[in-house]
RNA sequence: GGGCGGUUAGCUCAGUUGGUAGAGCGUUCCCUUGACGUGGGAAAGGUCACAGGUUCGAAUCCUGUACCGCCCACCA
């Protein structure tokens, strides 16, 4: 017997040299398993495109659990013959890595404006690139069995193209157009956002009543009520009958006389306060909606910064907290201050990143039609040309992509795929121009530039998928394309999964993926979303030095239903690291019996032990079963069930009286037994534990193969 | 405002198609020489939130209630 069987499993002595004797092995590679004999050249295809990590920064406890998932699909899909690609990517991830970047900066005394774009370019790229080396070896490290060799990065030259054409297809189609529409608009940040990029705060706000002419008016935001010169209200509202569609109005407003305008429009709600409202049509979604109905004009009354514009006349310059109370207080003492209302519950957007509140801000920005994209989408998951798992996350799907509007894809930050079109310098129109050579603009003349902004880093990743497969005349995108499953974090479904298979039906004409597996959150032991500032951040590469990766996996794994939030807690994972010792000590056993007895494969049966080996013969039923229905936890369960209580506490105790006995036969027939049922366990076991079962594999006397990596799995 | 979940042992959570419940940790007791003390054996501990219903039978399906949570959302 090997004499490192005489000390307890240590995984960091074992781990590197393991991972390096599979990665030198090529076998991640599934062209390299075809060539060496492993895989069988017709062998049906078994695909995962890895979500690729943000090349910003450590991994953190859901790539674990990710790599964990992946990996175990991966290892068993490879071990059962099928041609197994798990296509690894390092993700640019466009505004995060900008204001990771930023706070850098920042702590340097620094800041991005001012810079040349060019030149934060240059330095956010070294900054990723330096990254994205940490973080695929910190994919190695968990043991990730992905094919390096095909790696891609979201800002290679192949990406880029095709993002590039993915955007001439939509504007060809008309699906895509440049508008000045309301955005979200972050004051810090300097960019629109998307819909999905802010969060909602709900505050207790004061609410102030004005008296605005012959009516009363609320509003929440006193700052932005200077241009308001149009006044709304319900057609149908009797209390305000006597007023006209366009009447004109004089009154006394916070800089002086104003004329106002009488709007009748449906917008206006009888139910609301007193019914009526004016609107600021820069600053709000709702009111542009109205202006642009009855063609009213609008100006902006905030500037990019969030400070006060010219026409605040006195007020000009200053922020909107603090004009907000001089404005009140103005309007008090002109008399027009009505009541205010000190309990008024409301929620506002704020930045995802940096919690400040969005400014709704009229912009010309491109924006892509997404309702013949998500109708496209739903109609494939209603046909069951794909299907996610988790059936309330389908429902949630599908929900959102029933209520979807349109996308802001273009951001105002030098970190992405440049957008290629020009604009013009007069009148902001767009062109889409992939090859550079528009000069002038078609409607006003003008001269056009370049386009300054990026794409929203989703736009791409959207693609990813095909893009990684070489769409669309590539090996790896003809014989792995739809890909068998898309595992990724439930949070991002409508981020990423939902753009996937609307962008991979829009440019293939086929869903990205067949299945779709959602992990929750992993939170603390307690529960708590783990982040920086509570400090209960536990990094994965600490977990699995202390406690070995092997542990860190199952850990993750046991007790974790798809789509649930999951708890981290140390204790568990120590749990698992015992478990990967017992794995060791029960093969020590082994091996020592069969050094004792010698092993004689074809030694015949006892009854008995034939009993035992079918019975680690349905194990593996039982496990490959639950693994191709993606229930991993229970596989897992199972595993850890039947090889620490059934094999261990009784077989193998039951195995130490005939061990010591002189029947030779009955000896020689036990140890078969047990080498084979180790075997099978061993196979059975490692895509879960992969390090400690190889290490195992490498002391075996006899086995088929040099590696257990892609040996034959236990069950067709 | 709309949508989706959760409520099971002291704690954190499983429970695959309905057949009177399981894991890890914790607690109590016993076991020190040959695989392993990172161990072995045993035990205590649950009216499966509540109320109805379907069923021969429900933690599991249906309805309602209470509490907790998450997501989406431009209501002045």
């Amino acid at each position: 017997m090997h004499e490192k069987f005489l000390k307890p499993y240590n995984p960091e002595e074992s781990e590197k040299a393991i991972y390096k004797i599979w990665e030198d092995s090529g076998f991640f590679n599934p062209d390299v398993c075809v060539e060496k004999g492993v895989t069988r050249s017709d062998a049906e295809p078994f695909s995962v495109i890895m979500p690729p990590p943000n090349a910003n920064g450590s991994l953190h406890a859901g790539h674990a659990l990710f790599v964990t998932l992946q990996d175990v699909m991966t290892r068993v899909a490879r071990m059962q013959g099928k041609r197994t690609l798990w296509f690894p990517g390092a993700d640019h991830a466009g505004f995060e890595t900008q204001v990771v970047y930023e706070k850098k900066l920042q702590k340097e005394g620094r800041s991005r404006f001012g810079m040349e774009p060019k030149d934060l370019y240059k330095e956010i790229l070294d900054f990723t690139l330096s990254n994205k080396s940490f973080m695929e070896g910190q994919l190695r490290s968990l043991g990730a069995s992905c094919d390096w060799s095909r790696e891609l990065f979201t800002l290679d030259e192949r990406v880029v193209h095709t993002v590039h054409d993915t955007f001439k297809k939509l504007d060809d189609d008309g699906l895509l157009y440049r508008g000045a529409r309301t955005v979200n608009w972050c004051p810090k940040h300097q960019t629109s956002l998307s819909n999905l990029e802010t969060e909602h705060e709900e505050r207790t706000e004061p609410f102030y009543y004005f008296q605005y002419g012959p009516f009363v008016i609320g509003t929440s935001r006193p700052e932005t009520k200077f241009g308001d010169k149009y006044v709304v209200m319900h057609p149908d509202d009797t209390r305000y009958a006597e007023y006209t569609h366009g009447q004109k109005i004089d009154l006394e407003w916070i800089n002086g006389p104003i004329t106002a305008t009488v709007i009748k429009d449906v917008a206006g709600d009888p139910e609301m306060g007193s019914g009526v409202m004016t609107i600021t049509p820069w600053h709000s979604g709702i009111d542009f909606e109205v202006a642009k109905r009855h063609n009213l004009d609008y100006e902006q009354i905030i500037n990019w910064q969030g400070k006060l514009l010219p026409i605040a006349g006195e007020f000009e310059g200053m922020s909107i907290k603090e004009a907000r109370e001089k404005i009140v207080e103005k309007l008090e003492k002109k008399g027009l201050l009505v009541k205010i209302d000190t309990t008024y519950k409301h929620t506002v957007p704020v930045c995802y990143k940096c919690a400040r509140e969005i400014e709704p801000q009229i912009r010309q920005q491109w924006f892509v039609t997404m309702k013949p994209l998500a109708d496209r989408a739903l109609k494939a998951l209603a046909d069951g040309e794909f299907r996610i798992l988790t059936e309330q996350h389908e429902k949630i799907f599908r929900h959102w992509l029933t209520g979807i509007e349109d996308w802001n894809i273009s951001r105002q930050i030098v970190w992405g795929i440049p957008i290629p079109a020009k604009i013009c310098a007069k009148c902001d129109a767009g062109y889409v121009d992939l090859t550079n050579s528009i000069v002038t603009c078609t409607a006003c003349g003008g001269e056009v530039v370049k386009d300054p902004d990026t794409f929203d880093t989703w736009f791409s990743s959207g693609q990813w998928p095909y893009v990684t497969l070489g769409f669309p005349d590539g090996d790896d995108f003809k014989t792995y394309y739809p890909t068998t499953v898309m595992e990724t974090a439930a949070d991002i479904i409508f981020f990423w999964v939902a753009r996937m298979v609307m962008f991979g039906l829009y440019r293939t004409g086929k869903v990205p993926f067949r299945d779709v597996y959602l992990h929750g959150l992993v939170r603390d032991k307690h529960g708590k979303k783990m982040s920086k500032s509570k400090g209960n951040v536990t990094a994965p590469t600490e977990i699995s030095e202390k406690y070995g990766t092997d542990a860190l996996r199952m850990g993750l794994l046991i007790g974790n239903t798809a789509g649930t939030d999951m708890n981290l807690d140390p204790d568990k994972i120590n749990a698992y690291k015992k478990f990967a010792n017992k794995i060791w000590n029960i093969s020590r056993f082994v091996l020592n019996a069969v050094a004792d007895a010698g092993l004689d494969l074809t030694h015949a049966l006892q009854k008995e032990d034939t009993i035992l080996l079918s019975e680690v013969q349905e194990l593996a039923r039982d496990v490959t079963t639950d693994v191709e229905k993606y229930r991993l936890y229970i596989a897992g369960e199972k595993l850890y069930h039947y090889t620490w209580h059934r094999f261990a506490d009784e077989v193998l105790e039951e195995s130490k009286q005939i061990l010591q006995g002189d029947d030779e036969s009955l000896k020689k027939s036990r140890v078969r037994t047990l080498y084979e049922a180790l075997i099978i366990q061993l196979k059975l076991l490692h895509p879960f534990m992969p390090f400690v079962t190889e290490e195992i594999w490498q002391a075996l006397p006899e086995r088929e193969t040099g590696l257990l990596m892609v040996a034959k799995w236990p069950k067709e």
